[in-house]
DNA sequence: TGTACATCAGTGAACGCGCGTTCACTGATGTAC
DNA sequence: TGTACATCAGTGAACGCGCGTTCACTGATGTAC
């Protein structure tokens, strides 16, 4: 059990962690240097050892946003290596489960609040890093004919729109009761592909795995 | 040419245009009751006489959102009365156009940045109309075999889901330059809508319409 | 048509607040000898 | 192993700023008679 030590060891982690929290509390518009402060449990000037600006500790909490997808995702993958459908269907899934467990970390990663992109090349890295292993899926699915054929780049960028606004669209409660009462989020998910997919997936097989 | 007077006359609205001003320079975090009133030429207070708080203002700015959202789309859909399949492409691409010609008006459209949308009545019967052009929209695509069959609810948030998906994708800049600089954005679309209708569309045809 | 007055839509000063950032500082840590 | 000192990672006071909101006010407008 760590005591109050004057270093903290770890408070560049620590200041990012404690973003993520403030943003699931407060929203993207409660976001601030003293409150991150405040919330790792030290004086509101001490990030400035550890960032550069506000700026910085955002294009950090940015990259972790796309670190989280990367894990959830490629973890997703690995489960089913044989299987590229249900390869598909559980990255997608992953990707909405991320969106929806921390609605305000999935908008700050996605919401183009980092100004200068190119001043943080982690951050370009790791979305470079995301785009590719969804492509690399399309491909897949489309050698095992899931997916319509076609230049592997615009398919992803179909796909990926289509999880990424389906998330959109549930996060800002533009989803109608009538659908959200009937199904569940992940039978939504299925019923959703199946609008892409060339084969046919049973919700309720797909929705229980 | 109206010369200044001191009573505005129709300053509810100049406020709200004012603010889509605002938005298209300085983005959604750069918008304050501060600036709106100065862009509109007026005291910073005198956004009160027509504005109980901030809040009642960004929702008065999304019901604006939605209500050229709804404008351009059904005027996009009275243009081919009889061709279901042109319908759904340029009510799609009225909705993309929007996104890209204003791409913070869009964000802020559908941010959820107005916290207690139940307070804004008009806001809500704007969100359902829209709604329900797009579930009409897809029910006649549904007959015409263009779509898949099923719950019609269901494939029209798969529908919306894409179409907000391809368009926050590029305004994030997500999407990679080997895929921008080889087609236009109504090209992409083409493509991406192709991948979601039972139909097969040309993107060459179908881009130049 | 002219006048008195209520109502309306603005003004401008003032408030308190949280913010990002800077700065001189200090306590803790690591290292050379 | 012990000591001197450079370096590092924090502190806390202070700054100036833009913000949302309130308030007493005033100029313009509309209406009753």
């Amino acid at each position: 059990m760590p005591t109050k030590k004057y270093h903290h060891g770890d408070l560049k982690n620590a200041l990012i962690q404690a973003g993520v929290k403030i943003l699931s509390k407060d929203g993207v518009g409660g976001l601030s240097l003293r409150k991150v402060a405040k919330e790792a449990g030290v004086s509101h000037a001490a990030p400035y050892a550890h960032f550069a600006d506000k700026q910085a500790l955002i294009a950090a909490i940015s990259t972790e946003g796309h670190k989280k997808i990367y894990e959830k995702i490629s973890r997703a993958m690995e489960k089913h290596p044989a299987d590229p459908l249900r390869q598909f269907v559980e990255t997608a899934w992953a990707y909405v489960e991320f969106g929806l467990e921390e609605p305000d970390h999935f908008r700050i990663t996605f919401s183009g609040a980092v100004e200068q992109e190119r001043d943080y090349p982690a951050l370009v890295e790791m979305t470079r890093k995301n785009f590719g292993l969804v492509r690399q899926l399309v491909a897949r699915c489309q050698e095992a004919g899931i997916l319509e054929p076609g230049e592997a780049d615009l398919v992803a960028v179909g796909v990926w729109g289509l999880v990424h606004g389906f998330v959109s669209l549930i996060q800002q409660g533009q989803v109608s009761h009538s659908v959200l009462d009937h199904y569940t989020r992940r039978e939504m998910l299925i019923f959703i592909l199946n609008q892409i997919t060339r084969v046919r997936m049973d919700p309720r097989e797909f929705a229980n795995l």
